[in-house]
DNA sequence: AATGAATGAGCTTTCATTCAT
DNA sequence: GATGAATGAAAGCTCATTCAT
């Protein structure tokens, strides 16, 4: 109840950088969307960067933790079927959250400390995509995955697709469409991974029996 | 001559925006960089807005330029020795210019001001990757590429690999260091474009007819 | 005591528009003549204009309020010196705010803002007249003022005549002296309302028959 | 023919200063209202503060001029009706110039200076309004308007009363609409002027006749 | 005479931060 | 903890004026 407050106006910056960006942001705003005393702000944070960092740091830690609870079912449906729905996951994940991450590179002292963080607490994309390579790694030894699959490489360029695709669909100010998301990773699944599935005559046949 | 100033105060801005970002980017800041008085950026711009937005605009232009200019080279070499020279230009053409674009995010105003000229001047990421759909097309015809591949959509991965790549780089701080580059667009495509080659002839007929 | 600083500011604008007029009216020389700090301005109004505004409607309201207090002794003296202190009563109200109201003609900006405001808020000249008005009926109704004079109009005439003398004597630069603005108002009221106190009973009856 | 830009320059600040007023009066508006470079118009006046000078200047002789060419037709008509068409031009005369002359207290700088030149070259109302008295004595020597009036007096408040109906339309964002300000004046020279024509019996009838 | 790029002082306004309450 | 008035430095921008051409 005591840390109210400082819950308000972390969310009311967060709502701010989602909606007007960084350049704009004022602590005046922040006290108004926050419904409090524009004061306050200093009796929680040091100064304004450190609210926006915190705020930014937030981001990128639910990131990870959305990450990590990726719809991974091993062993389960086909395996293009479960890597369509992680990718749509993964770029719900990123969608909201990309405006406030890149508003980054917008300011050089905030880059500087957040390259900090990312480096020494393994904030970075490499430790968010690690189950998505430990589901495909499964899958692998599961014989569903080519063996060829470097599989923390395939996760990486399947996270940096569907992260790609948020950024681009936000920098055109398009609103999330499920359907027309879904049908952009399938084309990229059909198109680049055709050759990770195991090419031995048996698997392929009952897969796509499966897919009819 | 006459445009000196003009073009001095276009590069006094680029360099600015690339150093410092752009929450930082004064108009004093400028005009200290260009060596001219504050006042003439606005006898030369209508504002500071209009200013930021013709350098962006240029270095968009820049980049479709040079996805223009890609090393092409159809039917030589390897498909895979290629596409690694291309999509190592492509990093290289959206290296600097990354940073400059999503810090646009971070400004409402200057987002939806771009917006509307992406639209209109078909400067947005579709018809950059034209030029690399066309030579995948053209590797195709020669059965150097499997005539499954969609090569609009494998241009649009590509792309997007390429430029995320240089959008993490930059995010990590890292300068543009070709051997490291080289490698992870290498390891990409190993991973990700194994089945796009044509395969030896048995496999190709099983596989497609399974498709259709 | 909370909007001591409030008032401070509105004080110190309206004197420098009296001495300096509102050309050469800056937020800096307000701040300094109202000892506040620049920023202060705009804590308590959105801009420079609202403030010009809040001062201009101040002294409008002033003026009527002073126009609700004008000397009116019905049935006292002679009719021509009850009006000769009315009108000097007047001329006092508008002295002061006819440069201030006058100004506003050479700014469109607030021209057009306080156009609104004069017809929304009933702050215009027909209102500040009426009391005026209903003098006149009076000593219409107690004979001491021709029934062949409608009131409304010549209350207006008489307000207009005060009120234009005031921004003559400010066109010349003339500070307010009491003996000569008495000498000019006389003046006024002898040569123009000669023929409004009632005549002998033949002339008025003559006259009011051929006006039928 | 050398002097035509000249004469483009004046032109072009009398425009906007009627239309936009004073304050906002740049000299790159005014070189753009008259199609030449800026830099011109200090080939032709000392500064900013001489060409307005002049424009101002120019707007009072002109209100003189008009003054001077007044409908004076003596002895002609009823004394009302000449009057009406009388106060009709002065009302037109200064329905224009209103705006650009009461700028001057917008500017406490062109307004002392231009005190001295009302004083000096006579150009203050009471020298424009010499016409008028001139007129009514004559209509006086006719024994079309009692002896019992002074003349430049009279003069002087007609001319009040028309010059300030120009001033409050202007303030009210009127244009002129000839119906209106004919009854307005009217009005006012039916209920002011009601004791200036001479009382004889005789007189009176032939008037009213006329009248019907 | 005429141009318009260039200047720089000064304008209005913004905004992070402080502080008395 | 909480308020919001107050600060003052600095931002974006305007504009009269100059000057090389």
């Amino acid at each position: 109840m005591l840390n109210d407050n400082r819950q308000n106006i972390i969310k009311a910056t967060n709502r701010l950088l989602q909606t007007h960006g960084l350049v704009r942001l004022t602590t005046s705003k922040i006290a108004q969307e926050a419904k409090v005393a524009e004061g306050l702000i200093y009796h929680h944070f040091k100064d304004k960067a450190e609210l926006i960092f915190e705020v930014v740091q937030n981001r990128v830690q639910e990131a990870k933790n959305l990450m990590q609870n990726l719809p991974l079912e091993v062993g389960k449906r086909t395996l293009l079927e479960n890597l369509e729905n992680i990718l749509f996951a993964v770029y719900h994940a990123y969608h909201e959250i990309t405006p406030i991450i890149y508003s980054i590179f917008a300011d050089q002292h905030l880059h500087i400390r957040m390259q900090e963080i990312i480096e020494k607490r393994e904030k970075g994309p490499q430790y968010a995509i690690k189950g998505l390579a430990v589901y495909l790694a499964a899958e692998q030894r599961l014989g569903r995955l080519s063996v060829a699959v470097d599989t923390p490489v395939l996760a990486k360029c399947l996270w940096m697709l569907s992260t790609q695709l948020a950024m681009l669909e936000n920098l055109m100010g398009n609103k999330p469409d499920e359907k027309h998301v879904r049908n952009e990773i399938r084309s990229y699944l059909k198109n680049i991974v055709i050759g990770i599935e195991p090419q031995s005559e048996q698997k392929k046949k009952t897969k796509f029996k499966k897919k009819k």
